[in-house]
DNA sequence: CACTCATTGACCAAATTAGTCAATAGTAAT
DNA sequence: ATTACTATTGACTAATTTGGTCAATGAGTG
C-alpha cells in the first residue's frame, strides 16, 4: 500500500511525516494545506501525491501509523503487572517524553483527531474505533493496588491528582523546548525533575 | 473609538465577540476568516467592517478588551491578603470557570495571542506588554504563608501540584460541556467536586 | 543506449480571502 | 408625510490559495 513511501530513506520519511502531522495537528483536516506540508518537508507538490494519492489518504495513513506506534509502545507498560500506580504513570510518562522527541506533534494530532469534525474523514475515523484509546486509558486504571494509598484519603482524587500533575509536567517540558532543537529534551535532566514531583506525591498520597 | 460597537444591544455585541474570539482562538490571526466570523455572528460582512475597520483592529480590540476583563476580575483576588495558597487558587479557579461561561474561548485566545507569529500583529502585540500576564502570575505566588505546608515536603513541588490539579480540573470541566449549552456549567455541581480535590490536597500537603 | 522509477513545478478550475460600496431598512424628529 | 440620519445588507472585486494533475526531467541500472 505505502511500500513506495517506506522505501525512502528514513530521514526523508520523517521529514514528510513531521511536516504533515504538524500541519494537521495545528489546523485540523479542512484547514491544513498540502502546499504548506510540501514546503515544510522540502519536497515537490507532485511527490506527496505520488506517495499518498490524496489529502484524505495522507491523513488516515498518519492516523493509522501513529496509533500503531502508540499501541505498540504503551500496551506492554499499561498491560504489565505493575500494581503501583505511581510507578506505572512514571513509566508511561517517560515513554511519552521519549516519543515527543521523535514526533513532537503526534499527541496533538491524535487527540485532535478524536474531535475532528470534517465530513470528509469523520466516518473513516469512526470506523477506526477511537474507543481503542479510551480502552487503553481504562487499562491504565486497572490492576492497581489501592492498599498502597494512605487510608484516610479519597482514592479517585488521588488518581486524578497524579495524572494531572504528570500531564502538567509534560506540558511544561514541551513548552520549554518549543522552537528549540529537539535534542534539548534531555532525559538526564528531565527524569530527576519529574521524580521530585513523584516523590512529593508518594510521600503524601501513599501510606 | 469603538463607541458605535458598544451602542449595540449587549446580546449582539457578545454574539460578535464570541464568534470572533472563537475563530481567532482556533485558527490564529492569519488563518482566521472574517467570512466565518460574520456567518457565526449572524451579521453581514459590511457590518463587521463598519465597527472594526479591518481584521487587525478587530483582533487588537479583542485582545485589549479581554485583557482588561481579566485584569479587572483577577487582580483583586491575587493582590488580596489571602495567604492560604489553596484558598487563593480556589478563588481564582471559581472566577475562571465563571468567565468561561460568558466567554468560553477567552483563555484560549489570550494564551494563543502570547505565541502569535503573524507579522501583521506581532509588533503591536509586543507593544502591549505581554509580560502583564507573567507579572500577575508571579503575584499569585507571592504573599504565601509557607508555614501552612507540611514540614517534610518540597514546597515548590507542592505549589505546582496544586496548580496542575486545578488546571486539569478546569480542562475536564471545559471538555464536559463542549458542544452542550453553556448553562450546563453549573456552579452548584462544579464547586463541590472541585472541593473534593482541594480537600485531598489540603489533607496531604498541609500540616 | 533503453528501461524504470523518483521527482519536479508549472498549471488548472474552483474556492476563499479581506475589504468596498451603493442600495435599503429603520428610527426619530419635524 | 417628509426629511435626515444611522444601521445594515450582500453582491462584488482583485488577489491569493486550494487540492490535485501531468508532461517533462533526472538518476540509476543493465
Amino acid at each position: 500500500m505505502y511500500s513506495k513511501f517506506f522505501n525512502l530513506r528514513t530521514e526523508k520519511q520523517e521529514r514528510i511525516i513531521n511536516a504533515a502531522v504538524y500541519e494537521f495537528a495545528n489546523k485540523g483536516f479542512d484547514n491544513a494545506s498540502t502546499n504548506e506540508i510540501v514546503k515544510a518537508a522540502g519536497i515537490s507538490k507532485g511527490l506527496l501525491f505520488h506517495y499518498f494519492n490524496n489529502k484524505k489518504d495522507l491523513y488516515l495513513f498518519l492516523y493509522d501509523y501513529f496509533l500503531e506506534v502508540l499501541m505498540e509502545k504503551f500496551n506492554p507498560k499499561i498491560d504489565g503487572d505493575e500494581k503501583d500506580f505511581l510507578k506505572k504513570c512514571r513509566d508511561v510518562t517517560i515513554l511519552k517524553l521519549d516519543l515527543i522527541k521523535i514526533y513532537p506533534d503526534m499527541f496533538n494530532f491524535l487527540s485532535n483527531a478524536h474531535f475532528e469534525e470534517s465530513v470528509e474523514i469523520k466516518d473513516d475515523l469512526d470506523k477506526r474505533e477511537k474507543k481503542m484509546i479510551t480502552e487503553s486509558f481504562s487499562k491504565l486504571y486497572s490492576n492497581i493496588d489501592y492498599n498502597l494509598f494512605a487510608e484516610n484519603i479519597d482514592i479517585e482524587s488521588a488518581l486524578k491528582i497524579i495524572m494531572w500533575t504528570l500531564e502538567g509536567f509534560s506540558n511544561q517540558q514541551q513548552q520549554k523546548i518549543k522552537g528549540k532543537s529537539l535534542i534539548n529534551l534531555n532525559s538526564e535532566e528531565i527524569i530527576p525533575e519529574m521524580d521530585k514531583y513523584l516523590d512529593t506525591l508518594r510521600k503524601t498520597l501513599y501510606r
